[in-house]
DNA sequence: CTCGATATGCTCAAGATGAGCATAGGAGAT
DNA sequence: ATCTCCTATGCTCATCTTGAGCATATCGAG
């Protein structure tokens, strides 16, 4: 059986000031190359990590000095050429990729955390519709006007329609990475292009956009990595209690709130989200009130780890944010 | 970064009769030892693999001549020794579990198909309460006794009831793999013991049960991977259409619940699945009838691809599946 | 033509959801 | 002191969804 390359790339999520953020690196992956944002990436030692997420944090440790808590496998990629350097004699390199959520914020090193609506900023609709949806509907246009013939128009254009939420699809929070891809097929992400110039297919380039979008681009995949990472903590928010790894022990009910919606990217009904967490066993109050910013005192709650036994699903499955 | 092997398995499964089958091939792991049942795998060439689904479909059509359509990535398994060739100088063995939906179900080679609720008698409600769950209780609670201490003993307990829905919790469809990787802790599948004698810790051996559980084990770590595999299409159900995957392209209302049922291992009330799939729009009949087995003829019906513009995750998500 | 079997239509109580109104209890300004 | 602004918290209500059942339709077999 011949070998290959298994690196671990880690999409490490913490939540401040109503902010979601994930740690990014700066790296020149092509020697002397722009240094471009990447994921913490490091390698699987087959010798002396036992298990792939064991080898995950212990580099993250080395590299951020970070300790990470809960720890989820995401996603294999294991394209050819997803490295560069691999037609270059490199070997083939797969990358296990996993979500970590945390809660503290300092790091050491070369790692800093970044806002990761700069890396998609179509996915906050917490002040409504994102102004940038439309500058993209009508490239998107474009795009299915494009198509090679009628059969594949109508493909693209119901795709565009389902992802994007167009033509009154309506927007479906979880398909970030559906998303993305079809920008980076549709050439309107940067590294679409750059890919395509680094393994020398420099004839078919997308046109270069006169006015790139205002969006922060990233090493190889990695952003199709955090598009992954981004739409399954969606999804899990809804039936797992995942958030509570992102607040400290002690929080109120606002504060909770605040965390789904920067992670949801979309605005809840306050009072309804407090029943539903409420009456659905997930916090308990404490009796103890916070040090508030301004009005009227907010009681402090904890998790309440007993829902577990409760309810198989427990999750902010709530109003806006339900399945079907 | 030193090299490992990657392997591809794949889970391929068929629904025929109201069974859901899985695809499994013979293998002598231990040359000369005797033969278990396998997933089908193999490995990725890195140098003509575009891409790791390629790759499976590529071998998948080699080894069963299936042509796979419905693919979809299920989880990266990486633990060290889960081959036992590793500790005899193999190289580390990383392998890249796929789910894959059929409708065929001729097989050509070694391959046959198998029930998998062979596998996880517990996982079966279709009839009721599993009998085999009256014999698995007596074993967790002396797992749960024989833990170390008192902490670790109440550990133990709140999982074993939250897993296997003792003591009032509810039981969940999705928790599979919980149940598999507890009852493999408390040394009550197979696999553990043989596992253990494989690394050379025959100390430490879970006392051999006097009657095994009457569920068919499989090599390495694949009834893991199965265990995955069903878990997660039980979730997936819910909230995508891909039933429609296991079915002929023309079908009758019951054929559609039946197979639901199987994968579920749970039953359902007729009508309202009726109203949930005909009014959330999933399908829509085509006029003709059913060649029926017996009493009033049944309607024919069709996968209605606009479902999928008109709601954000489409499946039968209904009664009794439900999340939360 | 009656029975057995399945298909299909319809009802209804209970619960969940979506949206809003009203009141409580703080801080800082006047 | 009291006014104002702000957030917390309690409560209501119309509407939709869910869970469960009853009733009727339409076939084949005896």
């Amino acid at each position: 059986m011949p070998d290959a390359a298994i690196g671990l790339n880690a999409v490490i999520v913490a939540v401040t000031e109503e902010v979601p953020r994930i740690l990014t690196v700066r790296r020149e992956l092509a020697a002397g190359g722009p240094a471009e944002d990447a994921l913490p990436f490091g390698p699987l030692e087959p010798e002396t990590d036992r298990t792939l997420d064991r080898g995950l944090r212990r580099w993250v440790r080395e590299q951020t000095g970070l300790d990470l808590g809960y720890v989820e496998q995401l996603y294999t990629f294991g394209d050819r050429n997803r490295d560069p350097r691999e037609s270059h004699g490199g070997p083939r390199l797969v990358s296990v990729a996993y979500l970590a959520l945390v809660r503290e914020v300092s790091v050491s090193g070369e790692a800093r955390w970044r806002d990761w609506y700069e890396f998609f900023p179509w996915e906050d609709w917490r002040d409504g519709h994102p102004a940038i949806l439309d500058r993209l509907a009508p490239a998107l246009d474009s795009w299915v006007a494009a198509a090679p013939n009628p059969r594949s128009r109508q493909e693209r254009r119901e795709r565009a329609e389902i992802v994007f939420g167009l033509g009154g699809v309506a927007w479906d929070g979880e398909r970030v990475l559906e998303r993305y891809e079809l920008l980076y097929e549709a050439g309107l992400v940067p590294e679409a292009r750059r890919d395509r110039i680094e393994r020398g297919e420099a004839d078919r380039l997308p046109p270069e956009d006169a006015e790139p979008l205002p969006a922060r681009a990233m090493a190889l995949d990695h952003r199709r990595i955090l598009a992954t990472a981004l739409g399954r903590l969606r999804g899990k928010l809804k039936y797992r209690p995942v958030v509570f790894e992102l607040l400290p022990p002690t929080f109120t009910l606002l504060q909770l709130q605040r965390v789904v919606e920067a992670l949801a990217g979309v605005r809840l009904h306050k009072q309804n989200f407090r029943r539903l967490v409420e009456t659905g066993g997930l916090v308990e109050g404490t009796g103890r009130q916070d040090a508030q910013t301004g009005g009227r005192p907010a009681e402090l709650f904890v998790f309440r780890r007993e829902v577990l036994r409760e309810r198989p699903a427990p999750g902010v499955g709530l109003p806006g944010l339900r399945r079907p």
